[in-house]
DNA sequence: AATGAATGAGAGTTCATTCAT
DNA sequence: CATGAATGAACTCTCATTCAT
């Protein structure tokens, strides 16, 4: 993100505006966290962030883009790091236990920004929404090739599709709960999750 | 408000007033759920209802009064479907299910006014969100309160609290998926997912 | 304009609504005539007129349709000027004294509104353009039409077009010079037009 | 500024500085002249001028400045052309002519410059107002100075004006509707206008 | 000679809400 | 009961312009 700092670079300015943009997401992520999109102002933002409020559309064409922005680097990051940890991982259990990891790690991570991944998916218009759609359509994919691993299963289409949207729902939820005092670190909420979801109530406390 | 409907009505007029109130409502929750609450504007549900701005003004203080009639009687009437459902049952495998069937049989019945319940959970203010926080207190409690009857489990607080509030999650994010044409009756669903979290993925298929 | 008032009413309050519709235009017009189109501000306007900023959008949608409505009005009311003149003149050169005559008075009785349709022919858009276009041709046309009756002479159409259009020149300009005081009545002015194109320098003081 | 075309220039680097200058201003003239001067930003100028929007001002204070060298630069080539045609013309009615041919092809030759002069006649102010309107009053000098040369008439001062604007007309409004497809050459046009202002309608055919 | 970055001021427009009728 | 009319506050966004480099 601001890796830039760490490795020599030719153009210096150039450095220094990729930081200020993302010091602009940063803290637009903190105010649609914090008020909801819609609710949230251009006002406010310049405020969070200490930019003129004319300064930020030099690097953000509107809101919107903003909103565009965050949702987009966060669903790259989310499916980059599932790739990572999918390319070190074989057995469909703990291939499905790697997509919590990640998803719950990132999450915990970026709670602001995975806050509006979360509930301003519909936020969007035209061609950013669309855009979006599809990298969700791509993590959702993602997830139900996992699933269709699991051994011993046999999965019609209208099953695969409700069980990945449940598990969805689970993690995608999370925003209007979690709690790092009471609710762990991300790797215990992960195993646990994944564990209801694997062998459910009844087995919770098995082995 | 809502009172009219338990006890006898002197006043016809009020009747009336009821009904106006109501078809607001209902014109209400369509804009909210089409748009968000934020986005959503007076003339928007003026339109909707064909009732003027000002009128709308007689029935309700204000937007988020309207808000707050919404998510209140539906948190109400699934409340009270629960509680119904639950004196009618026995046996904690079949209360968590009577848990599932309540609640999506009435999201299903009412998708509009769920979708509001679920997404605009934190647009409440003040004594508003009060109100609303502590119903939905009351119905998390009452599935906890489901879970821990369940045979066979030694629940801390913690785990507790996770597997309500995925269950929670689950339910609560069918507002952005859910399509009667390709994932079934409100039944069908409530018999899958209380499977999946019941008995888990590893044993979907048996029996 | 403001006849309305001198009529039996039925509906008093639309009444009360057109006179302030009318007001506004005629203090968006003396606006528009001042600074031109796009440098007026609709703050300007509400400044001028006394009625709130927000106020205004209640009769207008937009500062363009304050625009269309100035211009809209002035051409139907030229037109339908020249129209009543016309039915009662015969003679070619009568006729075209009758246009002059209708044009000029009406300019000079609306100073400020025949400015903003002289000057600001081109600033609107869209389906408000091409309205206002469809009568500027039809105006054009009143004029050719009289132009073509002139006996003795043998017109193709790029002359008619040529000084119709350079008629429409001497008319449309004036509102750049055009000073009571040292210019006389639209009516000396008319005559004195009118024989300038008619007879030419050459044949200025005959008769 | 364009001093520097008569004198010779001891430093090559101003040179290409006047052709930036000169660049600059053919692309404002074009911008201006589509979208009207108010409604036209820097940043449009930019664009179309390909140079940056900060670099613009390295060669003019301000956008007003723009505009008024476009007109100052306008007004006198048109009057310099007028006085090479008027040296070399003698009698009053082939003097008019001159007048005519050289406004319009001019005109023809710079059609955005001159509708930019045309249109945005009012859109200066303070100093360079004034230079400007000195400028067009030594324009209508010229032309007026040639109506009282012709022969047999009697020009009063209201008289004078009355004519001179009324030509005026005729040929600022070019600019709102000439099409070289269907109306033809400068010197065609300025040969009817010529003949319309000078012998009338009623004699247009004649010889 | 040229520009990327930045900003205060102000643009048109919409908002939830009020109130006389 | 119901509404037409009205408004202050706030919105997103664009503007001409500046200045360090």
């Amino acid at each position: 993100m601001d890796e830039a700092a760490h490795t020599p670079d030719p153009t210096p300015s150039s450095a220094a505006t990729d930081a200020k943009a993302q010091r602009i997401l940063s803290g637009a992520a903190k105010v649609f966290s914090d008020k909801g999109y819609h609710n949230a102002s251009m006002r406010d933002i310049a405020r969070e962030t200490g930019i003129s409020l004319a300064g930020m559309y030099y690097y953000f064409a509107s809101k919107e883009e903003m909103l565009f922005s965050i949702q987009q680097f966060c669903f790259r990051a989310v499916l980059e790091g599932l790739r990572e940890r999918l390319d070190q991982t074989s057995g469909a259990h703990d291939r499905l236990r790697a997509f919590f990891h990640n998803h719950l790690s990132f999450f915990i991570a970026n709670v602001r920004e995975m806050r509006v991944l979360s509930h301003e998916g519909e936020s969007l218009t035209g061609e950013h929404h669309r855009e979006v759609a599809d990298l969700k359509r791509e993590y959702f994919r993602a997830l139900t090739e996992i699933l269709e691993e699991m051994p011993g299963l046999q999965w019609n289409e209208s099953e695969l599709r409700r069980v990945g949207l449940s598990i969805f729902g689970m993690v995608n939820w999370i925003y209007t709960w979690y709690d790092p005092r009471r609710d762990g670190t991300a790797d215990e909420l992960a195993d646990r999750m994944c564990a209801l979801v694997t062998r459910g109530i009844d087995n919770l406390d098995s082995v």
